[in-house]
DNA sequence: CCAGTATGAGTAGCATGCAACCGATTTTGC
DNA sequence: GCAAAATCGGTTGCATGCTACTCATACTGG
């Protein structure tokens, strides 16, 4: 049976369209937008709209101005790297007792995903990637059974998504992540948890440097060096 | 110059009302209370204090029943295992980064706030003692400057503190507690990073052992052991 | 011509009205 | 006497009215 959805509140329904809204890039950053409007456009009344703003606020993907509307944030590079250097201290770490807590059945869901991670990324569709991405992510940090961190990490993607079209991977790196991606499936098959913890790193890592490289590519006048040092601050 | 208080908006002074009424043990687990009657009791119209409930939902300190009135959550066991893993995943690395970054002037307020829990811990007021250590490890990480880090951990540590009552430290256990504090002081002053790095794990894992042994003790019924060992599970 | 003021358009913050909904109790029908 | 249905008190979810505020522009006085 299905667990019935109990009719989503209008407010978490508005909150998951202008998040939608912004990753999209429909909303982009810097500009100013008015409740009314979002609220006229999505033909529900103005408290719903403006609840799940305070919520976005609080995730830190806008910014509401007392009476001078809501501003989606410019996630700045700095953002972005904070958001790696805890991924890179929490993801290595669960992933080993990922390892350690997975079923043969979870292994056998992880190949799927895996497998399914590799035919989408072979149609270079760089968004069907990200998600096919995060699923299999998502699913395997939920094996080490703690749902605060599965619900941090979440956010903090969800973080660098709103930064707008980012992370359209490149052919060569993206080359580049399915093969660190496959060193990690390997220790996870092989039930090394040291060897998922390592690989996790290295996978996060290079996710982090090519957002980056990426990033100051084409925002000129910005150097990536100081940034890609910054990222393995927290790991020793 | 004080830098203006903008006036807070009075969702969020709502906000922090109630979550003070929780930590006070003012509003406890289990009950059920009325948005109508919080807000009558403030003075204030239900809107903010609805606001305020969805950003205290969204924290897992409480949980709205649609028209059943909100229920402060009982955090469970497991829930303060989750949340020591993470910080103990966390905090080392932040700490040791953080003596790698401290200026000297840093070192000498770090010494103050040390110097004040120790003689607020001599007092024997729980609740004082607690805010002290929170002022010093939020300085401490502080200086890891990640901004996301502090926030993440500032609310884990609030997630606890609503459990209720129950951090008020023993006499002795709370002694150790100082001598671990003491040691993660020398290393930072000797600015030995993994040393502080190894003292802050040391710290929080005891802080954390206190707890759960704490709890257990009060619970009828309730063996320590199983959640003891879960607390290191992220750590190899 | 310009500094300073007044005006107006637009906004969010909050209060309040109303309907839909839930759970417990009472009433009804058999 | 008992099961099922209607009722009722209490609650949230959402819509909407109003006020106070911000910013930009137009206006006024010199």
């Amino acid at each position: 049976m299905q667990p019935i959805l109990p009719k989503e509140s209008l407010t978490d329904q508005v909150t998951t369209k202008i998040r939608a809204a912004i990753v999209s890039g429909e909303m982009t950053p810097g500009n100013h937008y008015s409740a009314i409007a979002i609220s006229e456009k999505l033909g529900v009344s103005r408290t719903p709209v403006r609840e799940a703003l305070q919520l976005l606020e609080k995730e830190g993907i806008v910014t509401v101005a007392k009476n001078r509307g809501v501003r989606v944030n410019q996630i700045s590079l700095d953002d972005i790297v904070e958001v790696f250097q805890l991924r890179l201290v929490v993801e290595p770490p669960a992933a080993a007792r990922a390892v350690l807590n997975a079923s043969e059945a979870d292994l056998e869901i992880l190949r799927e995903l895996h497998h399914e991670m590799i035919l989408v990324g072979q149609t270079g569709d760089g968004r069907a990637t990200l998600e096919a991405d995060k699923k299999f992510h998502l699913y395997l940090l939920g094996l080490a059974r703690n749902a605060k961190l599965d619900g941090i990490v979440g956010e903090l993607r969800n973080l660098v998504l709103a930064h707008g079209q980012v992370t359209i991977p490149q052919a060569r790196t993206s080359q580049d992540l399915a093969g660190d991606r496959d060193e990690l499936m390997n220790a996870i098959l092989k039930r090394d948890p040291s060897g998922a913890q390592i690989a996790m790193q290295n996978h996060v890592l290079r996710t982090a440097q090519m957002l980056v490289r990426a990033v100051c590519a084409r925002t000129p006048g910005l150097n990536d060096e100081q940034y890609l040092s910054r990222l393995e601050e927290l790991i020793f």
